[in-house]
DNA sequence: GAAGTCATGTAATTGGTTACATGATTGA
DNA sequence: TCAATCATGTAACCAATTACATGACTTC
């Protein structure tokens, strides 16, 4: 019911665009929340079955093919989508093992801090390349209005992630100029 | 043993440092370390038992006083930091649910997702004094090593503080535009 | 003497993840 | 035909957090 578990807003708010398999909802985690958010299996079925006994959303199995589960969501579901939507956001939290290791540095040393820093900085790198492709066509695609607060969050991953390059120039610059 | 609990390195690394108490492991924890970790009373008091009976760390209990416990690493322990601390980071995690609201807007709508950014914004905005403040104070104090390390990471905050207060003006910039 | 902070700890709950199990379909 | 992907689901585990309980010391 009014259960605070998060990835039942991520799953309405999916559905809520379009219907989707509980395999589909993965994929759109993995891919579009990524940089934000995250889910297995074993979160997702289970909150699926819950909102369906809740009724807030509805399934479709298809009788042919694999037999997939097809998912919509309800009224009901949009209401209470709508109801977490208004609410102010609770918990904005990042959770960096990299800076963790670096704020103990001292014991490892200016080498094995610049290696972290190295590989830190490499899988930056890639996944702000791959944001840049998604900004790139939501840029060109801009019909749907939804597809504006998508490129909105591309746009934060973006820019975070390029402050998080120059502070790796910066990083290093300090720790080698000794 | 081989625990993968984080808290347990945290607590090896502020220990580290100097020798503290439970208490004051979470006050580093809530004021150092805060911008990029978290932890709680409930798994620091355990975590400092189990780290014990491992022979990691040391209690002095205070026989005067409040008779606090004082903890301190040993070269066990130390040894065991170490081995985290060479190790890969393994999980740079960013949840930022003011994102997930941002990115489900079209069903909230234009105001309230205003409303959203301009929360962010005032939040982010008292954290980055803060850290401002963190940054003139270690600046004048680079006599020990540690310092350099804990400044870095204080930049890393204020850097990236700073490019999430321009990409508000940004999104700010998109949503009003029409 | 009251409020606030210092200080330690435990029990219940939570919001997940990981690993496993199973099998159909697709494409090289 | 074989690997990859699509697709659903469950059971065991886990690293925490939250809420509670207790009490001493400090400061106004």
């Amino acid at each position: 019911m009014a259960n605070e578990k998060k990835i039942n807003y991520v799953i309405l708010g999916l559905l809520n665009h379009e219907p989707l398999t509980g395999y589909e909802i993965k994929k759109r985690i993995d891919h579009s929340l990524k940089f934000f958010w995250s889910g297995s299996f074993g979160s997702i079925y289970p909150a699926l079955e819950a909102l369906e006994a809740d009724g807030c959303v509805e399934k479709e199995e298809e009788s042919s093919g694999r037999g997939k589960i097809i998912y919509s969501i309800t009224e009901k579901g949009r209401a209470l989508l709508r109801e977490w939507l208004v609410k102010p956001a609770e918990k904005d939290e990042l959770r960096y093992e990299t800076l963790l290791k670096l704020f103990f540095g001292r014991e490892l040393g200016r080498e094995g801090i610049l290696d972290h820093i190295q590989k830190f900085e490499e899988k930056i790198r890639n996944e702000l390349l791959i944001l840049e492709g998604y900004a790139a066509n939501l840029e060109k695609v801009q019909d749907e209005e939804e597809h504006k607060y998508y490129l909105l969050t591309v746009r934060f991953g973006i820019e975070t992630y390029r402050a998080y390059l120059a502070w790796c120039e910066e990083a290093k610059a300090v720790l080698q100029k000794d």
